[in-house]
Order: structure tokens, then sequence, then C-alpha cells
DNA sequence: CAGTGGTCTAGACCACAGT
DNA sequence: CTGTGGTCTAGACCACTGC
């Protein structure tokens, strides 16, 4: 990693030092490395940590660059492909092996937004299942699958115990509103996607602080022409790429990864 | 906006802030409001202007306030959907008002990632179609198009000019190749959808500065079941909400936006 | 010109991991 | 314990906007 000094120009030192740094990471160091610590590296550059520190954020911010506390800062493993499936796997995910783990649900009323985003009247029941998705050892993401009573309502199957946490465990109850789904015949989807940021909960489930950057992922799910579902994913950005499927379609290079630029 | 004092939870300050602040925005501010500037509001939550910054930082990051240096910081407008096209509609957008402007174009041999990504041999020609989208008056997303000179050859058309500028204009170039790739059949396409960062060029047409988010989409397009085209674009992660509808679909709720949270 | 956000500094202390 | 990244401070100066 070199040493050489910043030039004088318009460009702010810490976008300077992140190009610096990246061309390093690159050439240098390969993915699990530990890269030299904050404070050597901002004597070695000449900077203050705090700007050092705005470019290794803005690394980060790219998924090239990993750190932990009390360990240091490692090369980042390229970003895994997260198929985003079309729903004609069922929802358990792709049936093989289970993507998604239910964590928890919850039966309450709608509040006003949700039962304006489902579709019902304000107070309706609504399911709210709580999963997360698991890929290469690692929590990628977590769902929050609303379903109306309404729309479970039209299924032939034996009702749910209506109190929450009466008789069966925690998610049982998610369980059980999941087989109902698959009996549903979801007419199709449509999706949204947006960077938003982990709160709490969400943080802790993908094991990281508060305020780290998500790919949110709407879905609304159609069946016989009103809305059947609505799953809301946020997919850790760091370490995500999520991935949209042809179904039948011959498969090209998995990971293009370029420059986008190509004057 | 009150002025409360921040608790001594082990939460971080600017993030007990930046909720505070985010209550604030919504209850006692519309959108293009000026929100008091960053040294009052320090000073009032008795917090280092720096402190402030970050949890400011947050709220832009989340879309929720633009700053505009020499002015002040505003309430942003919600994110706009953009459709993110199936290929159905030609390759100019959705044909009655053009959605993308070609800006620049470029024939040059495929470098060694390049030709990688699209599967041909190092050094083969390839176009590249530089385009810009703009939505509501404002530019939203930028894009490389690269098509492979051996995927346009198979399609009856005249050649394009060998050297660049040598006869029409600069994007004359760009459009001619939009033009025959309208005769190209597409069997299918296949997305990915990744968190990035906007570097000198791209931040210069989305007219802001190096290291804005930008959600990176790449589309893979398959004719004859070989890869045509690769098109590598970057909306603004702050303003936009991709969309990815169904053709023929029951139109429902178009903005959710509300809690992923709902214990 | 004054007021705004943007950058940068030098230093302090804390929280956590590994010894 | 030492060493790491995470947070926070107080202050400075710059770049841009609008009067």
């Amino acid at each position: 990693m070199g040493t050489a000094q910043l030039a004088a120009v318009p460009e702010p030192k810490y976008w300077q030092l992140r190009t610096v740094l990246l061309r390093a990471i690159d050439t240098e160091f390969s993915t699990g490395q530990v890269i030299p610590n904050e404070r050597e590296l901002a004597a070695r550059f000449n900077v203050a940590r705090a700007t050092l520190r705005q470019a290794l954020d803005q690394l980060e911010l790219e998924g090239r660059l990993v750190r932990r506390r009390g360990i240091g800062t490692l090369v980042a493993a390229p970003r895994v492909g997260v198929p985003v499936s079309r729903r004609e796997e069922g929802w358990t995910g792709s049936g093989r092996e289970q993507e998604w783990q239910t964590v928890g649900c919850a039966i309450v009323p709608a509040g006003e937004k949700l039962a304006k985003a489902l579709g019902v009247p304000t107070g309706e029941t609504v399911y709210t299942v709580r999963r997360i998705r698991v890929a290469q050892g690692q929590t990628v993401a977590t769902e929050a699958l609303h379903v109306p009573d309404s729309a479970l309502a039209s299924l032939p199957e034996i009702r749910l115990s209506g109190a929450a946490g009466s008789g069966a465990g925690p998610d049982e109850e998610g369980r059980a509103v999941l087989r109902r789904l698959e009996r549903l015949t979801v007419d199709g989807e449509s999706r949204s996607v947006e960077l938003g940021v982990a709160e709490a909960d969400e943080a802790l489930l993908l094991q990281r602080p508060p305020g780290t950057p998500v790919l949110v992922v709407t879905t609304q799910y159609a069946s016989a022409g009103r809305l059947a579902a609505l799953a809301v994913s946020t997919y850790r950005a760091d370490t995500c790429r999520l991935t949209f499927g042809e179904t039948g379609l011959v498969e090209v290079t998995p990971v293009p990864e370029m420059a986008r630029t190509a004057s």
C-alpha cells in the first residue's frame, strides 16, 4: 500500500483516499485479509483519523471492506447473489433447501398505514409472519409478511387459534399461516426496491448496528384481482446482490462486476 | 421541533438524534421546507455539529432530507417510483415518452473485464451507448449499454461508420445502434440490483457529488441463446424507488411506505 | 456581504476482542 | 492487559448561495 502525497486538487481528500485505498485492496490484498489499522493509515497518509474513516465508510458502503470492532478492517468477500424468487416455488423458498426461516408471528388488528397498504379496513385482523433468510451461514435478510385475515378466510382450512401465544409455540402460528398460503393461487406479483436503513430490531436480526444500509424489497401478491399478501424484506446492502432471474433462460455470466464507465 | 434531553442509553447519540429528527420532519415539516441550520440544531440538542451531521447523514441516506450547500437542509419529497421496464416496449423507453436520452456513444475494443462480462473474446469491437434517464425534470439514472459487434452483425442492416466521430454527431451513432437493436428478438433478460456509489463522471451526470449512493441495475439481454447486450444502469438511491411491475396485473396500492416492524 | 452546508483537524474516551 | 474500531467534541477554514 503506497504512501504517495495526496494532490491538492479540488476533489476532497477522503475521496482521493478512497480511490487510493480501493486500488490498494484490489491489488495488494485478498478477501478476508486485515488492512492496517486506522491510526496507522491516517499517519501514513498524513490525514486525521476522521478523514481516513470517511474514506473507509465509503468503501464499506460499497461492500469492499468489513470493519469489526476489536479486530480490525478486513477486505470483504464479493457480494453474494441472492435470488429474489418468483412465487412459483412456494412460500418457504425453493422447496429443496428452506431459504426462509420463520422466527415469529403476530396476529394484530391493522394499524392505519398497514391497512392502507393492504387495502383493507383499519382494524382488520392481520397475520404478520417474521422471517429471516440465511445464505452461506449468514443472515442476509429479514422479512415481515403481512396477510390480512380476509385473504386467508377465503381458503378452505381450519381456523387458527384467535389469540397469539395461546396454544402452539410462537412461530408455529407463523408456519400455519404459510401452510395455508400454499393453497392460495397467486396471479402475479409486483415488486419495488429501494434503499433504507436497518432499525433496531432489524439490525439485531441482521447482526449489524442500527443505521446499516439495506435494500428494501416490497412485494405485493395478487390473487383473484385483489391484494392477498404484502411482504417487506430488507436485505443487507453490504453483502447482497439481488438477482431477478427469468425462469427458463440461458445462464449467462454470473457476476459482471465491471467498469460502469467506458469513455 | 422539540428540545428534550437525549437519554444516556447505550444507543449512540447520533442515532437517537436521527429518530428525534425523523419524528420532527414527519410531524412538523412538509416537503420542500427548510429545517433549522446545523449549528442551531447542534446547539439546541447540545451536541457537536459533527454528531448532528451524522444524524442528518442517515436521514439523507434514507431519502428523507436533501442538503444544498449555501441554502440549507430541506425535507425531501417521497421517492419517485421508477419502472424498470421489461424490454417489451423497445430500447428507448415506453415508446410514448422517451424516457432514456442518448448522450454519447463509444466504439472501442472490449477490455478484459467487459469482454468477460459479455462473453466475447477480448478485443472484440463493442458499442457502448451512454444514456441518461429523466423523470420529473431530474436526471435519475445513467446507463452504459454495451453491445458486442457480433450481436449486431447478425442483424440485417447497413453497417455503421467504422471510426467514431467521423460522419454523424456524437450520439447519432448511439441512436443508430439502438435502432438496429430494435430488430433484435430478445428471448429474456435477467437482472441484478445492488448498492454502489457514483464515481466522477456518473456523479456529474446525476448532478451529485462523488460517493453518492446509487442502485446499480445490471441487465443481461439474451437473444438466440446468447448474451446480446449488457446494460449497467445507476439510479440515484436517494430519490428513486425501482419498480418491477407485472405486465397485466391489478394495480394495487402504488406506494406502501409503512413500518417494516409490526411486533 | 452574511449565512449555509462541506471538509478537515487533534484529541479524548468508550466498547469490544484476544491475550 | 493491549489493540482495535466506534463515538464525540470544539474549533477551524472552505465553497457555495443569495442579497
